[in-house]
Parts: structure tokens; C-alpha cells; sequence
DNA sequence: GATATATTGATAATGGTTATCATTTTCAAT
DNA sequence: ATTGAAAATGATAACCATTATCAATATATC
């Protein structure tokens, strides 16, 4: 059975089936660039894909972070948000550079030169030291937007 | 009103009150070396300094947040974590190592030298950049401990 | 000590997320 | 195509951490 697209082989390779919701949800995160949470979703296919259950929405990201097709964050705004994986998506790993004031969320991918290495270096320094396996990181800086501290 | 603590300057210097409640919060949180969610310091109250109400301790780590004296996180577990800044507290600044197995965080603060410069360097990379002004950050490696990738 | 203000606790409300369960859909084997 | 088993869905209710409400209490200042 196969698919276009690669979560699709992901999905049906775990057993899972190919459904119109699924795809409508993945199509949501695909098109949008910033990261959405569950309401977002279930907002934006209120217009052309009605029925769709909150529910589904909850349980289909469950399985799509579980499957590594994306990626669930926590910034402390009290709802989780969701994007997808570099793997799976079309943009580049990312660190986040958040405001405190309006929430803003800035994904920056243009890494500084050492910054790469610097993860490398760390992620292999720390599996050593603890002996974890080191799989992901999140880096966030948090701050102030130019339009809030002059406000 | 002068008082032995810092956090206690902070707190009066800021027009706020020093209670017992709130002495028994921070002492808490100053007594663990590990991040402490507002139930477990409800918890740990309950037996020498029973009466206080979760409301109470949920106020007063807000209190503490806004005033600079605590730091809150969010690991995606579920429940907010919380504990002393660097200034007010005797742990240093640190990263965190986390497993996505059994939940564990190590704080580590044993930083590589190019850890700090690397830091540094992007922060004042993205303000310059996006004109942002930053004060902090939170990076979290994920990942298996040697158990959980055992098991 | 009196008064104004801040703080507290019990309770209820909120809001995001998850469990339940009957119904519907999908896939594969006939 | 048909059928039957397993998976997926939607409506609803339950959950759980966190907040709002508000009357009662404690605190600091005069």
C-alpha cells in the first residue's frame, strides 16, 4: 500500500491506518510555518473538513509524536503546540527565541558556526558522562521583543 | 524591616509581606535540590506546618516567579515545576538531561568550556538580530537513561 | 490598640487534555 | 462485492492542574 508521502509509510509501516482525518491534520501542519496547537487545528478544518472531533485531533497528534512524525512543545502558555518533525516536515531543526511579553515565538535555524558543534559536542559529552541516549533537545532563549520593552 | 535572607529584602523591598506561609514555601524549596512541583511542596508542608492551602502555595510561587526569586518549568509531564534562581538559591545555573522513559532530569552545571561561551555568543547573536533583549534560557537534552533503554 | 490593607483558605470554576463507549469506517480474506 | 474483525471516530463525560471568588484572618502602620 503505498503513499506519497513518507508519514504515510511511516504510518501504515506501524500498523496504523490512512484515514481522511489523519491526513487532514498532517495537511494542516504541513502548510502551516509556526508551530499549532490542537484548537488551532481543529479551527482551521472547521471550514473545509467539518466532524472532525476535537478528539481526534488530541488522539491523532498523540500518535504522530509517538510515530516521530511530530513534534509536541511546551512553552508555558498552558496548551501544548505541535509542528512537524525536520524529518517529516520541510523546515530545518530550530531553536526557539521567545517573548515574555506577547508570546511570540521566533524559530531561528541559522545557526551560529559553533553552535552546531556545540550541540554535538555536548549531546556526546553528557551520553557519556550519565550514559543516555541522546536523542533530541530543546533550546529556548527567552527575552523581550523590541515592541514590548518599549511599551 | 530588615531580614537575614535575601529573598526576604526582595520580597519587602518589592512591598510585600513576610509570612509564615511564605517562609515555609521557600524553605522548601530551598532545602530540595531538585525541581519540586506546588503538590509536592503541599505535601511536604502537610506534616510540620499543616493548614496551608495548595491556593496559597499556587499564590505565593507566583509571587516568587514575578519577583524574580523562583523559576518555573516545564517539562511536559503535565504539572509545572518550580525552584530557586541561581541569585536566590545555592544551585548554580545548569541544563537539564531528561528521560522520556521514567521521567528523571538531571541538572547538570558541569558545563563544557565551549558551553558558556557558545551561550553567550547566541544570545547576543539573536539580539542583535531580532532585536530582542534576553535574560534567559532553557536548554533540555532528551532522551533514554541507561535503564529505561535497557528495559 | 484601631484601621486599612494584604494574605489566606475553602470552595467553586476554568480550561486543556484524556477516558469511555457505542457507532462507523477501514482493510483483508473470502 | 461481501463479510467480519480490528481500528478509528465522535459525543460526552471525566480528569487534573491551575485560577478566580469571597468571606475571614493576619499584618503593618498610625
Amino acid at each position: 500500500m503505498p503513499h506519497g508521502h513518507r508519514w504515510g509509510q511511516k504510518l501504515s509501516g506501524c500498523g496504523y491506518r490512512l484515514t481522511a482525518g489523519r491526513e487532514a491534520i498532517i495537511d494542516v501542519l504541513s502548510r502551516s510555518d509556526k508551530h499549532v496547537s490542537a484548537e488551532d487545528i481543529f479551527l482551521e478544518l472547521r471550514s473545509n473538513h467539518p466532524g472532525i472531533g476535537l478528539t481526534t485531533i488530541y488522539r491523532t497528534l498523540e500518535l504522530l509524536v509517538q510515530t516521530g512524525i511530530v513534534a509536541r512543545f511546551e512553552f508555558g502558555q498552558g496548551r501544548a503546540k505541535y509542528e512537524l518533525t525536520e524529518e517529516y516536515g520541510t523546515k530545518k531543526h530550530h531553536h526557539h527565541l521567545i517573548c515574555k511579553g506577547c508570546h511570540t515565538i521566533i524559530d531561528y535555524s541559522d545557526f551560529l558556526e559553533d553552535e552546531l558543534s556545540y550541540i554535538e559536542k555536548t549531546e556526546k559529552g553528557l551520553a557519556r558522562k550519565y550514559g543516555y541516549t541522546i536523542d533530541n533537545h530543546v533550546i529556548n532563549f527567552y527575552g523581550l521583543c523590541k515592541t514590548c520593552r518599549d511599551t
